[in-house]
RNA sequence: GACCCUUUCAUCUAGUGGCCAAGGAUGUUGCGUUUUCAACGCAGACACAGAGGUUCAAAUCCUCUAAGGGUCGCCA
């Protein structure tokens, strides 16, 4: 059985980067028929905050991403920690330390200055004597002494960490609470985590959970650390970025499938698929496709995909999303024709609702220079007798082919090219030269309202 | 500074020694279609970081160099 989890620590909203990686520990669990935990990293209780694991949940729900079970907070499960804790102190395997934190920092200074790697020294390693009076002690891991520390990573092969790199680290703070390589390691063997699939910037943490993993006799899972997602500019996702929230993307107008579509092929590949439902994911996904080095988000690639999945969507599940943006066509009964002159020139739901507010709103305000374009002399003569057609043929326009039909014979009687009544006719209705096609909009507003903007254009000329 | 990781078109990537004078996709350029714009279709430009090996044969294996990234907390 495969059990992945993600296991963010609530400090903010959920990244575009955390939901990379839990998206692939989903789909890994789900192709499997195995299980997807949540598990929400809190022992740090001043960083909490309920906020954002509400917003990680919140996300997870938008995405459509079902985890399995309850969440876990490790939070409260502090006794179950505290256990394991006592064990390890009662079997020596950890120890009180009463360094001081001045002492600390002067060491590690001592150490930079040596040109070493920082790492505590393992001074009350081996300690019998008295303990220093007036320090709460932190509780240490004795990590070996020698050796190396060598586990085979999912994506980047065989890893090797000479001991001396890791310290004997903290596993239970002054004030008893229990750290995170010390959590994580005990919640991931006791969940049954086969398969821990983590940020890049994880990898060193690995050596520390393993010497947790080996003192308390528990079984190691798969370690898959994936590499980083950069901006545009191939430097770390960052705040100054734009959108790092997941839930700005739900703003922005941007569907979950392509987000997570575009997530997918951005560092795993299936051959030269670009498309992929979300039960290709489930069923095609498969970690030794994912690629070992970095890569760059790519908001073109995003948009590209999010118009493909707006064209995809059935129309009445168009109409329920567009509510959000401003746009509510559920009682319109022109809506289908509406977003058939739509849905195709719109890359977000922002840009799709602004196409339908221009046809289904009079324009306030007409492009300037589409106007100089459009506008000759003899215009408002054309758009006069060309609203007058329409007003008689009222009976027989039902269709946008009947409304092409009158333009073309109305092209044909007055003797002119198609500009000349097609270029101010689509300013009158869009209030610019561009937009859906002229039949269609006028199909959509019927013959009264073609007229008023009409109308409405010939009274400002 | 130490340790670890990475390196194919601008970007995401295919590629596991011969199928590769390197394929797909986004973007870009041109053309077509269209009453405009978009969408769509077709065509073009653009890459194996560098240097040495190994081999009949290297994008693929080895070594070094370079460039990027990550980590060095009583944060996670």
């Amino acid at each position: 059985m495969i059990t992945t989890r993600f296991a963010p620590s609530p400090t903010g909203y959920l990244h575009i980067g955390g939901l990379r990686t839990a998206l692939f520990s989903w789909l890994w669990a789900r192709k499997n028929g195995g299980k997807f935990l949540l598990r929400i990293e809190d022992t740090d209780m001043a960083r909490n905050s309920e906020e954002a694991t509400k917003a990680i949940i919140e996300a997870f729900d938008w995405v459509g991403m079902e985890y399995d079970g309850e969440v876990f907070y490790q939070s409260k499960r502090f006794d179950i920690y505290k256990e394991y804790i006592d064990r390890l102190l009662s079997e020596g395997k950890a120890y009180k330390c009463y360094m001081s934190k001045e002492e600390l920092d002067a060491l590690r200074e001592e150490q930079m200055a040596r040109k070493e790697r920082p790492r505590y020294d393992g001074r009350y390693r081996d300690f019998t004597g008295t303990p220093p009076a007036g320090i709460e002690p932190v509780i240490r891991i004795k990590a070996p002494i020698g050796g190396m520390i060598t586990f085979v990573d999912g994506i980047k092969g065989e890893i090797n960490i000479a001991s001396s790199e890791v310290d004997d680290f903290i596993i239970a703070r002054s004030d008893g609470t229990p750290t995170y390589n010390f959590v994580v390691a005990i919640d991931d063997a006791l969940m049954g985590v086969t398969e821990v699939m983590r940020g890049d910037d994880h990898l060193y943490n690995t050596p520390k959970q393993i010497v947790v993993y080996n003192a308390l006799g528990f079984e190691l899972p798969r370690f898959s650390h994936l590499a980083m997602i950069n901006n545009e500019q191939g430097k770390k996702l960052s705040k100054r970025d734009g959108a790092t929230d997941v839930m700005e993307y739900k703003t922005a107008g941007f569907l979950p499938e392509a987000l997570l579509n575009f997530l997918l092929r951005l560092g795993w590949s299936h051959g030269d698929q670009e498309i992929f439902s979300i039960d290709e994911m489930k069923s095609l996904f498969e970690p030794s496709h994912i690629s070992k080095s970095s890569s760059c988000y790519d908001l073109n690639k995003l948009l590209w995909l999010n118009s493909h999945y707006i064209k995809e969507t059935p129309n009445e599940k168009l109409v329920e999303m567009l509510k959000d943006f401003g746009v509510d066509l559920s009682k319109d009964s022109r809506s289908n024709n509406i977003l058939h002159a739509t849905k195709e020139r719109g890359k977000t739901l922002v840009e799709l609702a602004s196409q339908i507010n221009l046809i289904i709103q009079q324009p306030t305000e007409y492009n300037e220079k589409d106007m100089k374009k459009a506008i000759k002399e003899d215009t408002v003569d054309i758009l006069k007798d060309f609203s007058k057609l329409l007003a008689e043929s009222r009976a027989t326009l039902l269709t946008p082919l009947d409304y092409h039909h009158a333009l073309e014979s109305f092209v044909s009687q007055k003797e002119i090219g198609f500009g000349r009544i097609g270029q101010p006719l689509r300013v009158a209705l869009l209030g610019s030269m561009s937009g859906a096609g002229l039949d269609e909009i006028m199909n959509i507003l019927g013959v009264d309202e073609s007229v008023a903007r009409i109308d409405k254009l010939i009274s400002i000329i």
